[in-house]
DNA sequence: GCCGAGTTGTAATGTATATTACAAACGTCG
DNA sequence: CGACGTTTGTAATATACATTACAACTCGGC
């Protein structure tokens, strides 16, 4: 009763699913529970693959059909109803919670759940790589994210570079993008054209793409090996980054597990020492 | 919200209902909301009727079809899952929830609460007078929250600019900042000292300074007429900037809130503008 | 650079679904 | 008791659905 609900599914069979049977699972969890609530069809419109995928995921969590699936989820609403009917009334009329503050509370929580819920362990391990050159960049505005990200993995590793907002600066750093490059690439809605061609010529060129986006996807994620979605729902006037934020820090955190002992000996070096060194790529002997 | 329900529905239009239309609205109610979610043919099936008697039962509660009544449940059920996956967590200590997880939320509930409850108003007064110049900045890291916030304070107002982190463009910049300035400083630990001086000297030119920091306070804070804080130690290793993502938002929006229509006409004229214009600083003529 | 395994979308197919039209059944008032 | 309005189920139909088979494609390895 309480291990048979399908996000737990998901997460079971999430290493044999293929790329677009995690485009299908990523919809059902971001949209939990009605995305699969609606038809087969419905479903893989929003999850930008063809229905014979949607089909081939849910057989793959076990399900011998999609109308099977249904049922298995229609019981889990059911389930999920009856407890909070119980349970609902008594902590509902707190009138010193805000909407605001359990929007972003709700968009947090449900980021959170789907990064590591996801394939973070790849993920990790390639960026943890210390062989890889890592280029972090974004649109207009993620590329604010990209500077955080740049600057929290350099205190881990080296060879962590954030690729200027400058389409000249970028297309010439595109001529030296190879086999050993990881491009981290943050493009939430509204998407940035630039970002997504990036991606794509990163690609052709062989280089590993990691992309951070919102649930609607940016085009990019055509062109990346991994995806990390972030809800930008949370307000509702406009797209939040906080979310995001999350994501990114939950990836960090993670690399540090996978670099280790190396990443806490370089960490060490650098305490005490103002920020602004890093400007000049400070770099301890030891890493 | 409260009352768009389908249960209300049913018990406004009950005394128009024939004896097999309330079969089927029975039926709804006991098995709520399940029932609706199946097929027409097995909610008839539940009530003990035809499928005809199903379509004009909902058709009298005032959708237009199957489908469409469908849809609607399954907003409701949308919403009420994301209300009851925010109050559970506090309540039980169910095992699929983690306490990464727990942490940001906790993280960010705090941040939000105390920024809404605090000088918010005044502050987004000052930033939103349109005679006054803004000017946002931030430490190594901390500078892509100013990035952000400039990027879409942009979108509400003219004449907001994003000061460099390079130091002497900053000295530069500092020399012509006088009473109609308003400085948007962002400092997270470890604090950055030319920050602190950049807050030092703006104050002593007139300027306002508006200071976005964590809980342990930039030492900048003694220069700032507004402080905003916001809680990063949401992961314990490494300090988290999402909670700070939240409070600059929440100040973007009582901003919004305060210039009003002027800020809408702005924005929607950049609305379908790809992002990429901004960086050519385009300005609506209504401005 | 080619070739096989694995993955994905397209098109075709049979099934089930919602809906409409109509006829039977029920209740009610003359 | 019989005729009418209302209500309900049956049967027919067109639509949309899930599914299967197949072809195009991508990715790794020799």
């Amino acid at each position: 009763m309480i291990e048979s609900n399908i996000a737990n599914r998901i997460r079971e069979h999430w290493p044999e699913l293929t790329k677009s049977d995690r485009m299908v699972a990523r919809r059902l969890l971001s949209e939990y529970p009605v995305a699969g609530l609606k038809t087969l069809a419905d479903l893989a419109a929003r999850a930008g693959v063809s229905a014979p995928s949607v089909i081939r995921c849910v057989k793959k969590l076990g399900f011998v059909s999609y109308p099977e699936f249904q049922s298995a989820l229609h019981d889990e609403v059911q389930a999920s109803f009856e407890h909070m009917a119980n349970d609902y009334p008594e902590a509902a009329n707190r009138e010193d919670i805000t909407d605001v503050e359990v929007a972003y509370a709700q968009s947090v929580r449900k980021t959170v759940r789907l990064t590591q819920d996801g394939e973070l362990n790849q993920l990790a391990t390639l960026i943890a790589r210390s062989r890889a050159s890592v280029l972090c960049l974004g649109g207009r505005v993620s590329q604010a994210l990209a500077m955080i990200f740049q600057a929290h993995l350099l205190r881990q590793r080296r060879n962590v570079e954030l690729v200027s907002t400058n389409p000249v600066e970028r297309a010439e750093r595109l001529m030296d993008v190879g086999k050993n490059d990881v491009i981290v690439l943050f493009d939430y809605g509204p998407y940035d054209p630039q970002a997504v061609s990036f991606a794509k010529l990163a690609s052709e060129a062989k280089a590993s793409v990691i992309l951070f986006t919102d649930f609607e996807q940016s085009p990019a994620a055509e062109y990346a090996q991994h995806v990390v979605c972030a809800d930008n729902q949370a307000t509702g006037t406009a797209p939040s980054l906080a979310a995001a934020v999350c994501s990114a820090e939950i990836v960090l955190h993670e690399v540090r597990n996978k670099i280790g002992s190396r990443a806490q000996t370089r960490h060490r070096s650098l305490a005490g020492v103002p920020d602004v060194a890093l400007d000049l790529k400070l770099r301890p002997k030891n890493a």
